[in-house]
Order: C-alpha cells, then structure tokens, then sequence
DNA sequence: CATGAATGAGTGTTCATTCAT
DNA sequence: AATGAATGAACACTCATTCAT
C-alpha cells in the first residue's frame, strides 16, 4: 500500500460547502451524455460521488436539478460576456471579433455549449424553464448584441440594419456550432474556429459602412 | 350465414396500405410535443387509432418508429429541393431564394421543423440515428447549396468564398428558426418569414459581387 | 408429475372480468395484516397471482385501490342488512336482535371487520375517504339502526329515548369488537357471540317497556 | 476568556433531563396526525427543537419511541382513574359515574385519545406493542371496572351480571369516541360528554337493582 | 391483421438510521 | 450531549414490449 500524500483526505470527509457544485457539475455530464429524460440520478449520483439519496439534500427533484445546471453553466459566461462588451473603447466591430471568438472558444472547448440543446429538446415537458431561459439567457444574449449594434450605428461604424433581425443572424451560427458539437461531431468534427472567423469575415461585410466602398 | 366470395370488401374496410403513415403521423405529433423520450407510444397509438399491439405489426421498436418518422418527414421536402435546385436557369442568387423562401415557409408552417430538434437532443443516445441523418439530411442539404455557390462563383456572380464554412452560415438562421418555432414561440412568438428575408439581405451583400461596387 | 384435472387452466388465462376483483380480495388480505401504509403493492400482486404493473391496469393508484376494497367489503353487508331490516314484520326487538346476530357473525368470521379499523387509522391522512365513509357506511347504519329504534317507539315497544345517542350505543359493543378481533384477539381471543348476546340482554333492559314492571 | 467555575451554567442551561420528554410529546403529536407509518422523525424532532440524531441519543428507534408515546400518554390517566376508584366511599354508580365523566373529559380535550387508535393500526406490526397494551392498559382497566362492578353487587346495589363483558360493554363507547374523535370529527363532530351521559343513563338501567321496580 | 391485457425492469423519491464532528 | 450530512434500502408508479386470442 502506497503511502498517502499529504493531501490524502478520508473518504468521508465532509465538504459541505462543495457538495451542490460538484452535484451540478456531475449532472452536467450526465444530461450531456443522456439528455434530460434519459439521464438516471443513479449516475448523477455515482459521478459525484455520493449516494442518491444526498442530491435530495440540496435539490428537490430532477427538474430543480436541471434548472440550477442550467444557470450554473450559463449566467457565469454571460456575465463574463457582458462585462467584456460593457466599458470597451475602440472599433465596435472589435468587439464584437472578441464576443465572437470568445463564445467560438467556449463552444469548442467548454461543457457549457451542451445546455441551449438540453434546454431546447426539453422546452415543451418544461415551459417555465423555456421561459426563464429566455428571459435569463436570450434575451441578454439578445441585449448585448444588441447594444453592440446601436453602438456601431451611432458611430457610423456600422450601416443601418434591423436590430432584432441581426441580432438573431449574428448568433445563429454559435447556435449551430453549439448544437453541432454535442450532436454531429462524433459523425463529422466541426472547426469551430474557422466557422467563426468566416462568420466574422461574412458580418463585416454586412455591417461595416467603410466594406461598401472599398 | 352466407359465405362471402374473394371479393367481398367488408363496408370497415381498412386502408391497410396507409396504415403506417397513419402511425408515422401520429408519431409525429407525438414526438414533436414531448420528445423521444418523453413520448408514449400509448399516446401515438391512441392518435392513429390503433391499438398499441398494432404498432408492433409495423414498426418494431420505438427507436425504429424514431427513424422513420424522421425519414418520412425530411426526404420528401429535400427531394423538393433538389428539384427546384437542379434544372433551374437564370440567376444563382433567385433560386436561392427560392430555397430560402421554401425553407422559411415550411418551418413556418409545417411539423417537419421540429426534426432537427428531435434528431440534435436524441443524437448522444442514438449515434446511428446521428449517422444517418448527417448522411441522408444535412449532407444533401449542405450539398444543394454547396452546389448552388459553386454555380454562382462559376458564372462570376458569386464572390469566392469558402464553400464548406458559407454553407453552413446560409444554413443557420434556418436550424435556428427551426429551433425557435418549437421552443420559444409560446415565450416570443418568431416572424421566420422576415427573419429570412433579411438573412437574403445579408447574404447578397455576402455573396453578390455586384454588391460590391454598386 | 402428477395429471392435472379437468379444471386445469393454463397459467396465463385470461380471466378479465374477475381480475378487479381478485386483485381487491388480495389487496384486502394485505392491508388486514400490514395496514395501509406499510403494505406493499407488491405483495398485493404477487397474492392475486399478477404483475405489479397488472395493479394499475385496475387502480389508479393505491389509495383507489384502498378505496375499492372499503367499497366492496361493505357495501354489499349493508345492503344486506337494510334489506333484513326493511320489510321485517313481527316484534322490533326481536329484528334488532337479528341484526346485532348477524352484525355479530360478521366480525367473528369475516375479514370485513377489518375495514373499520383502517378507515379509522387513514382517516387523518385520507379525509376524503373519511367523508366517503361516513356518508356511505356509517350514516346508513345509524339509519337503519335509528329507524328500528323508531320503529319500536312507535308502536311503543321501546321506551323513548334519544335516538342518535342510542345508536351510538348498540353499534359500539359492534365496532369494539371488530377492533378487538384484528388486533389483540391473538394475545386474547374475544367471543364476539357471546359479548354480542350479552350487548342483547343490556338492551332488552334499556329499551323495552315491558321489561320495566315485570 | 476566564474560565468558568464548575458550578458556572450556561445561560441557554438546557433542561436535558427534560429532553426525553419533550420529544415524547412532539412524537404523540406527530402520530396522532399522521399515524405510526406515515409520521417522519423528522417532523418530530424538528417540533421537539432539536435535531434528528438527538432523537437516537434518548429512543433506539422509532418503535421504541412509539412504545414510550403509548406508556408516557396512558399510564398517568390509568394511576390517576384508579387512586379515584380505589378508596372511594359512597355508593359504587356515584364512583362509576365520575369515572365515565372523567373518561369522556379525557376523550374530548385531551391528546391521549389518539394512542388506543394508533395501538390498535399498528397492532398487526407490532404484537409485542399490542400485548403490552394489552396488558398495561386494557387488563388494567378492565381491572378497574370489573372492581367496581364487583363491588356494587357484594353491596346489592348492582344485579348480578357477567363481569367480563359488562365491563367490555361499559367501556366499548368510551373506546367508539375515542376513535370518533380522532377519525370522523372533521366530519361529524361528537359531543362525547352528552354521549356518556345517556350512556350512564342506560347503565343505570341495566345495572341497578331499585332502577327495576320503581 | 389486429387487439389489449399482461408483464417486469427501471426510476424518481422518501425516510429511518448512522456517524464523524 | 448534540448535530445534521450522508446513506441506501424500499417503494409507488411508468411504459416499452409481448403474446394469446
């Protein structure tokens, strides 16, 4: 038996403070794996490493349990998102590169890009979640974009267009790279990336008044 | 009781032969309210007026119901696109919008938009069902209008563009309006068919080379 | 192995018309030994010879299975009993005597007796079956027992008494001893019959005329 | 910080020798609104202040504590009715009259009613509760009665009667608003007190020798 | 072909009990 | 003594699937 290391802890060491974190975080994995419906608080539990009967202890039901993974995953991100895009000088378009390359970045590489699929298949059996999702999520998704467009407009950085209309064209493609990497891409991996940076490519066309006369 | 000759049809007369696209329908539905794993195939038998023993005579598991629901849905409409793709003359930049416009209207209008949804939050439990529609759907769709971009840059009306990276983005306000529609209507209903015209606005800003310098 | 006889039946005979039933007879075994709470609906199906799924097929869950057994255990003694009393001629006493006899037989011999008990022991938890109970068993037999004491008033074999006070008092000796009978009768086993017959002589006392002045 | 002296008390001094008690009486509550099965410990520690595991430190387990509900509520008001009878001078229906009254003042106010419900559905799972109940209670009380009787008719003021089921036909309506008053009060409420009365009024009858010839 | 009664494995949830602190 | 987080066995209920008719 090799010696424990100093940071060797018994296994029944209480971490009160953690348990939730690490339950929403086990819970993430599971309904990535299985969607809502098919994931087994059996294997939330197993993955956290506790029994089932301790997920009770801090959620009340399986849909509660969703609900706190779903604002755990998102409202961290969005508030980076929009922080980043709040005080920023310089060329609207810029920042918008940065927004775009940053939710590019989190979509290929972080787990949070599973929940706008697991909230979308569930939004039927869950309208108050389809509701608060909306309120909470897109419509702040909707805003930033949103304020980044006015921004440009009344700079003269960027041509006049429907904001809502942009807004939705402008995120639809993180959508579909979302989407894409937790569906298709064990079939055929997506550079999400590169989709990007076209897209940026495409949107500057689009928005910027100096692109129309070269 | 007379015995009644071969060509006797009793007046209940089943249409035998439409029997399972009765099913399929009703699966449809089905599927489309509470997703796959949510549905009951209680439910699915009570709309198509069989009884469930009978879905078993036609289909011979839920999942296998999945897939031709899925099927039955999407291969008629691509075929219809593909049509309208193939043979047509005149500018690139008109059939496109042409497919856009069919593409709107049937997300719009019809059940089949809620495919996509069901096959992205199924996928992770069904990777052959994955498989197949990225072979049988998205190829084809993202073939039609690769297709119609080679056209365009071939005949000079297209800038040159990444085909792969354009497709998807011609796509995409699509998947989302798909999405929208059977997520977020009852929230924040969507107007699909101005959303895609201003996403053919964009895209002949994208595209057109004559936009360029006008 | 030995020929099975005529009767014989294969084990997964249908007998769909008597499957409530059977599954009611079964359920009221379990709730007897067990009370509500603590019976297993398993047990329930395994000793009516189904599947616990068979359960559901019936019962909506098993507070309406609880409910068909109360249901079915009384009704039809009170129905017997109403009749027994209806159209009796001849002295009142000598009907009342007959009923308490056959009240009497009833608990000594028959399950239903245990009915009461878990009414009263779910009342709390049930106050809907609580109410069902009051009104459809025990307002019929303060009923019946109160139009036998008027009766007896009336054509002045029994004293005058107040009536729903009275009724109380013949049926308590009953309910006693139908407690008594499923709970300590294995520590102390009671002779109803004889309790019943001296209940008899006591009432003789308290309510005839004539037994005044002898 | 000084230190405090051996004699020093704390400020919130719990009264531990209390404790025991105090649980006893939130777990009487808790039974009597639940039942045995249907009531959580949790309820009843959180109703006793204090917390889940407290309860193990004093009770073994839940029966154990059931058990000490049943001895803590019976045995006082069994002392208590029997210093009454025991001494007591007078004629014996003047004793057995204040022994009903203060019976049915037992049944109408207090919380102690509950416990021959609760023995009586949980009996089935519990023989051993219901021997002792048997024993300490029911014997006793029938001791008690069967006392009385005795006395009334060595003093010739009593017929002679079958002890033992006049005695189980004295108490059966003490028992019956026992069970009233926890089951039914909702729905009908009882006047106990006006019931025993005309109970004893029928005693009279049934016991007294001068009741016979006025 | 069609039925629908029957099945039984599977799962969310509860709660008495334990035990490290 | 007291806590309360953690456990895990237990159970009601669901539903895809089967099969005798």
């Amino acid at each position: 038996m090799p010696p424990s290391d100093s940071t060797d802890q018994p296994r029944w060491r209480r971490r009160k403070d953690d348990r939730p974190q690490e339950i929403v975080a086990a819970a993430m994995d599971v309904f990535a794996e299985r969607g809502y419906a098919a994931a087994r608080l059996d294997d939330v539990a197993h993955r956290a490493g506790v029994s089932k009967g301790t997920l009770y202890l801090y959620f009340a039901s399986k849909e509660e349990l969703f609900k706190a993974v779903v604002r755990a995953a998102i409202l961290p991100n969005l508030e980076r998102a929009e922080r980043l895009a709040e005080g920023a000088p310089g060329p609207t378009m810029a920042l918008l590169d940065r927004i775009l390359a940053m939710a590019g970045e989190m979509i290929a590489t972080s787990q949070v890009a599973i929940i706008p699929k697991l909230v979308i298949a569930e939004a039927g059996n869950f309208p108050e979640l389809a509701a608060f999702y909306h309120r909470e999520v897109i419509q702040r998704v909707f805003g930033l974009l949103g304020g980044l467009l006015e921004r440009g407009m009344a700079r003269g950085e960027f041509r006049p267009l429907p904001i809502d209309h942009t807004v939705r064209l402008i995120a639809a493609p993180l959508l579909m790279s979302a989407m894409w990497r937790n569906s298709f891409d064990a079939v055929a991996p997506l550079d999400v990336a590169a989709l990007i940076a076209t897209h940026r490519d495409h949107l500057r066309r689009v928005l910027l008044v100096t692109e129309d006369a070269p």
